[in-house]
DNA sequence: CGCATGTGGATTTTT
DNA sequence: TCCACATGCG
């Protein structure tokens, strides 16, 4: 085997750490130093080199994805290797998840060996059930995830006393039985139950083998610790620098915590290959602790700081600038924008697509976390099966897409279907939804098409079609019936129970088949969040919205202040050749500021393009009035303008589906219409697709 | 039902 | 800091 090769090619930090053999050992990786890269190593290099089996190695990641990684590049390097060889690598849960099914007694503590893995959704409908059925008192139903996550960490029993004086310790210990009952886990059982059995099952693995480590949780150092026995060495890779989720509870110190419970040698990986030096020491800038981070690479191109108007204008000009990149010869796929917040991706989705820039967003989407298909989940969920109340209410309630009245209101209505049956009748003439939802099951074997039930239920009535949303909507409900009728064929059922199955396990269905993936192989700009860009490298990276109160973002504490600057580090280092920064004058969002971040000054100005940058030694109230003063101008230009033309003329309009309207108001984004028959509705002025007569 | 008070979230997300 | 929602009393 040709692994001595692969030990040529690293540098001798690398070299270092796949060969370092103590019993613990920690490597101190800096942002692209090939972490990755010396991850496979060693196991390559224990496997060949110390013919230690991959049945006694432990590879721990985090996502699917870097578990995926590791396990193909391990394959591609030995055609004759067997899957069954690496079940010990994976993420935490998997891991846990095959140690669970085929190693650990489970029968201990009642589980049996075909248990299921259920969501966290289907986990709090169970602890619903559980209410509805036990009559438990249960304050404050709104945030019982994180209540029954509480009660459920606190193992000692003194403590267990509810600040509310309700029963959440009596339905934590309930739910517990009954999930052993339906011999179901949820994500956090596998490994509190992995743990739990290993402590009377001694694992002897030679290796184990963490990557990312400084994102660890408690039970997943516990998971570890349980893990390692005597004569089990310890490799972990991780950054402190990147620590970007400690709100989810990964405590800040774990690189330190590990390497003193293990006595662990440390050791670093300083030089970074990817980014151009400039970027390099604009990142430093944002460092924690000065850790020594080594560049590799020649000056590069300066940072470009810009300032734009708004989102919008911004938008307009990425386009530009993402079509002179690309007619340079550069493919799309090596452009990236970030920003701060999943909702700023809206105005850059909508530009691109109506200058036919290809583009993916990154975000998860499952089924509830689309508005419109949450409602059709429960409009379904209420139509197969009547006693589930909250679903109905919710249908007729929302503000979106229901009935227009109040959840009161729906509750009774609801409700009187089995208590009132003469009022039953003047209800349903008044909301034709709701006899829909009556009669579906009686009506449903005669459906076997998609059309069918979109037009049975007349959903474009309840998709009320304002100009952002309307077509997202329908595009998602013929989605997920597409999805729902190619379920039922599958499992070839009849319509109404398969649509039933399907509505049980919609939650982990939905996250399978909806999600948005970024695929690194299509060649489309990649838009997504500052978090969803860890791991990730483009050649241009663009960051977006770096205002006061966006990056950072509005903080409380000094911990949060910090995990926010090492957010942008995570950022600013995902950029190999080109770094731009951009700020908004007049940002849209309610909670941010004029004006650029104090982090921009915090980058020496001679790493950025003079041209574009104000001088870092700017009077910033000064600068805050001209802001002011530039905006209040603004308004009042746009206002003479907007009389102008009111007084001139008054603006007629056609649309496709409203008909004629004459125009309110009408600024740089928005236009205003009332229509004859539709009354007023607003649009942003780009997309409105109206006429004007 | 109405009103006063209590409570915690706001933003990021993987399994 | 402010806002949305849940609770509980009258």
């Amino acid at each position: 085997m040709h692994y001595e090769k692969e030990l040529e090619r690293l540098n001798e930090y690398q070299r270092r750490a796949v060969l370092d053999e103590s019993d613990a050992c920690i490597v101190n990786a800096n942002v692209g130093s090939g972490k990755t890269t010396v991850l496979i190593s060693k196991t390559v290099y224990l496997h060949y080199a110390k013919k230690v089996s991959y049945k006694d190695m432990i590879v721990l990641t985090f996502t699917n994805k870097a578990a995926n990684e590791i396990k193909e590049r391990l394959i591609a390097s030995d055609d004759s290797m067997q899957m069954e060889e690496l079940e010990g690598f994976g993420t935490f849960h998997s891991v846990a998840l095959y140690l669970l099914k085929s190693v650990l007694p489970i029968e201990k503590i009642g589980y049996k060996k075909e248990f299921f893995v259920i969501e966290p959704e289907e986990e709090l409908d169970i602890a619903m059930q559980i209410i509805q059925e036990e009559k438990l008192l249960i304050k404050y139903k709104n945030r019982l995830k994180k209540r029954l996550e509480q009660a459920m960490s606190i193992e000692k029993e003194e403590e267990k006393i509810s600040r509310y004086n309700d029963e959440i310790f009596k339905l934590a210990e309930l739910l517990k039985n009954e999930k052993i009952r339906q011999n179901k886990m949820a994500f956090s059982d596998l490994l509190k139950n992995a743990n739990f059995l290993l402590d009377d099952y001694k694992m002897e693995p030679k290796w184990i083998i963490i990557d990312e480590v400084q994102d660890s949780e408690k039970m997943q150092l516990d998971f570890i610790d349980k893990l390692k026995s005597v004569n089990t060495k310890l490799f972990a890779v991780g950054d402190p620098n990147q620590v970007i989720y400690s709100w989810r509870g990964s405590p800040l110190n774990v690189v330190y915590t590990l390497k003193h419970k293990y006595q662990a040698k440390e050791l670093s990986l300083p030089i970074n290959y990817r980014s151009s030096s400039s970027i390099l020491e604009a990142a430093r800038c944002f460092q924690q602790n000065g850790s020594s981070l080594i560049g590799s690479r020649e000056p590069g191109s300066k940072i470009v700081v810009k300032n734009h108007y708004n989102p919008f204008n911004e938008a307009c000009y990425l386009v530009d600038k993402i079509q002179e990149i690309h007619n340079s010869g550069l493919p799309y796929k090596e452009i990236a924008v970030f920003y701060r917040l999943q909702n700023q991706s809206q105005v850059f989705e909508d530009v691109f697509l109506k200058n036919e820039i290809p583009y993916e967003v990154s975000m998860k989407k499952t089924i509830r976390d689309i508005p419109a298909l949450n409602w059709v989940i429960k409009l379904f969920r209420f139509s197969v099966n009547p006693n589930d109340l909250s679903s109905g209410i919710y249908v007729l309630s929302n503000k979106d897409y229901g009935a227009g009245i109040t959840e009161i209101e729906a509750g009774k209505i609801v409700k009187r279907q089995y208590s009132d049956k003469f009022d039953m009748f003047t209800i349903i003439d008044e909301f034709e939804i709701f006899t829909k939802m009556n009669e579906f099951v009686s009506k449903c074997s005669e459906i076997t098409k998609l059309d069918e039930i979109y037009n049975y239920f007349e959903f474009d009535k309840y998709i009320r079609p304002t100009s952002s949303t309307y077509r997202d909507d329908k595009d998602s409900i013929c989605a997920l019936l597409d999805i729902i009728m190619k379920y039922v064929k599958k499992k070839q059922m009849t319509f109404l129970n398969g649509l039933a199955d399907f509505i049980n396990s919609a939650a982990l269905y939905g996250v399978n088949v909806l999600q948005k993936d970024i695929k690194s192989d299509t060649d489309s700009v990649k838009l997504m969040t500052l978090h969803a860009s860890k791991g990730l490298e483009f050649s241009y990276v663009f960051i977006t919205g770096v205002n006061y109160g966006l990056i950072p973002l509005h903080t409380r504490g000094m911990d949060e202040e910090e995990e926010e600057r090492r957010l942008f580090f995570v950022g600013i280092t995902r950029a190999k050749d080109y770094l731009e920064l951009s700020y908004y004058t007049n940002p849209d969002t309610y909670r941010t500021m004029p004006g650029e971040s104090r982090y921009i000054h915090m980058i020496p100005p001679l790493l950025i393009q003079d041209d574009t940058v104000k001088s870092a030694n700017v009077n910033l109230q000064e600068l805050k009035k001209q802001i002011q003063e530039a905006k209040t101008e603004e308004k009042k230009a746009a206002l003479a303008v907007a009389e102008l033309i009111n007084v001139v003329s008054i603006k007629h309009v056609s649309h496709k589906k409203y008909g004629r309207g004459k125009v309110l108001k009408d600024d740089e984004m928005m236009i205003e219409v009332e229509f004859e028959n539709y009354g007023v509705k607003e649009f942003i002025k780009a997309f409105s697709e109206l006429e004007f007569l």
